[in-house]
RNA sequence: GCGGUCGUAGCUCAAUGGUAGAGCACGAGCUUGUGGUGCUCGGUGUUGCGGGUUCGAGUCCCGUCGAUCGCCCCA
């Protein structure tokens, strides 16, 4: 057996890397979500869910061997039945899964998606970056049309302004298909060839393994570099090139804060043509949201070219946004009224009023485990509860309920029989 | 995966190697059927865990787990 790190110290704590989302947080997850399934319907895009488990060839192939992704961040494991399996690390690979094995092309055309959960990347946790983390991301399947890679911006910039944040802008580039691509790949790398000696150790692995990556880099030293390198938009296809511009285009017309960044190229392989970030004018080198076309995964994993384009956000990083800049969590929520219950015979009474005040659609609090009435009410004063309504033993007697307002501490006594209405009367 | 910082009450944090504390929160009472303000009382803890040095460790050393910052990379 090999060592069982969670069980060591005697109170369990959650594995490294891991959160707990704690009710303290309710309100922006669940504005996440309210907010979120409104913008999906809106935006006329329908509901998927893949497992979280799925086979680490998905992601091999899909993402690619020499991405970090695949290289170190795979958290696998073999099952008992000696499968090797992976918890994923993003969901655009399981989605295009998904739509090769069920011929979701025949669903509709194009085939538009939106799912949210956790991802997982086996990597150092930091501020911003867990082992376990959530994503909302929205994918169009089928279509090759820049109108939808400037949907895909579309909807996700009407989210994130739909949940309070403003100023955003888009960064964006082409990393151009495999007519353009290799040639551009070729000047690169021969440029980089002479420059080998100045550039740094992560940068000499990224020259043999993924040149594309040496745009990124943050050494200043290697940023130098860069200034003098080729860049792509010289070397694009007429496909590519004419399909940049028609993005470019329908982004002015859609008055799209955007900045193109030639040195934009993002981790994952499957990129083709667009690929873009969401970010923050202050904070530009951590994106809230980061997406781009794949027309090339579906014949990656099943054989057929399948054009897409998608985004992904991370939800992490969008609350402690919210959080940091003191957004008001956009959520509508329901007025309530607190029950308080004095006595053995009130609380038995009590439970049955309640179920009838919820099943009437009234948000309803209790805490009958607090004896004294008391303390009901500070609890109901500080959940601010619209109404008490107080059913002691005389009212239990007189088969009533007296309800208090708690703003202006006025108290009223009703026939338990019309306590439905007199509190929807009350709370309006 | 590499380097730095940190870990004390539910939370935020204090305690020159010498009896573990404060504020907030929480609980009880002033007020036995009435919240918000006020007053009184209460510390709720295996100082993350394990070992070592020491007469004595929250404090020093080693290990470990976790958090955090930077790198790498990314959402």
């Amino acid at each position: 057996m090999e060592k069982d790190s969670t069980k060591k110290d005697k109170p369990y704590q959650t594995v490294r890397g891991m959160h707990d989302i704690l009710p303290k947080d309710e309100d922006y997850w669940r504005s996440i979500w309210e907010i979120g399934n409104e913008i999906s319907e809106i935006h006329d895009f329908n509901f998927i869910e893949t497992p979280i488990l799925e086979a680490v060839g998905l992601f091999e192939e899909g993402i690619g061997e020499a991405t970090d992704i695949v290289e170190k961040e795979m958290f696998s494991f073999k099952t008992k039945g000696r499968e090797i399996v992976v918890l994923r690390p993003e969901g655009t690979a399981p989605i295009m899964r998904s739509y090769i094995q069920h011929h979701l092309g025949h669903f509709s055309s194009p085939l538009k998606v939106f799912y949210w959960g956790p991802m997982f990347r086996y990597e150092r946790p930091q501020s911003g970056r867990y082992r376990q983390f959530h994503q909302w991301g929205f994918e169009v399947i089928g279509e090759a049309d820049p109108f939808y890679d400037v949907q895909i911006m579309l909807v996700t910039l009407n989210f994130l302004k739909a949940l309070g944040i403003k100023g955003l802008k888009i960064k964006i580039n082409t990393v151009g298909c495999r007519v353009c691509r290799p040639t551009y790949r070729k000047r690169l790398v021969q440029y980089y060839r002479t420059q080998k000696r100045n550039i740094c150790k992560d940068c000499i692995r990224r020259y043999e393994k993924n040149p594309l990556r040496l745009l990124d880099c943050t050494v200043r030293e290697c940023k130098e570099i860069r200034e003098g390198a080729p860049i792509i938009l010289d070397y694009l296809c007429q496909a590519c090139n004419s399909h940049f511009k028609e993005v470019l285009g329908l982004i002015e017309d859609n008055e799209i804060e955007y900045e193109p960044d030639p040195h934009l190229v993002r981790g994952l392989d499957y990129y083709s043509k667009t690929v873009f970030e969401v970010v923050l004018p202050k904070n530009a080198d951590r994106a809230l949201a980061g997406g781009g076309r794949y027309d090339y995964l579906g014949e990656v994993l099943g054989g057929r070219t399948i054009p897409a384009v998608g985004v992904s956000l991370g939800l992490e990083r969008i609350i402690e946004y919210i959080k940091e800049k003191e957004i008001d969590p956009k959520r509508k929520k329901k007025p309530s009224v607190f029950f308080v219950v004095v006595g053995e015979e009130a609380k038995k009474k009590g439970l049955c009023l309640i179920n009838k005040l919820r099943l009437s659609n009234i948000k309803v609090l209790e805490s009958v485990g607090k004896q004294s009435l008391k303390n009901q009410l500070k609890i109901a004063n500080k959940t601010k509860s619209k109404l008490s309504l107080i059913l002691g033993q005389r009212e239990c007697f007189e088969e009533t309920v007296m309800i208090r307002n708690m703003k202006t501490g006025v108290q009223e006594t009703v026939p338990t029989e019309n306590i439905v209405e007199e509190t929807k009367k009350r709370l309006r």
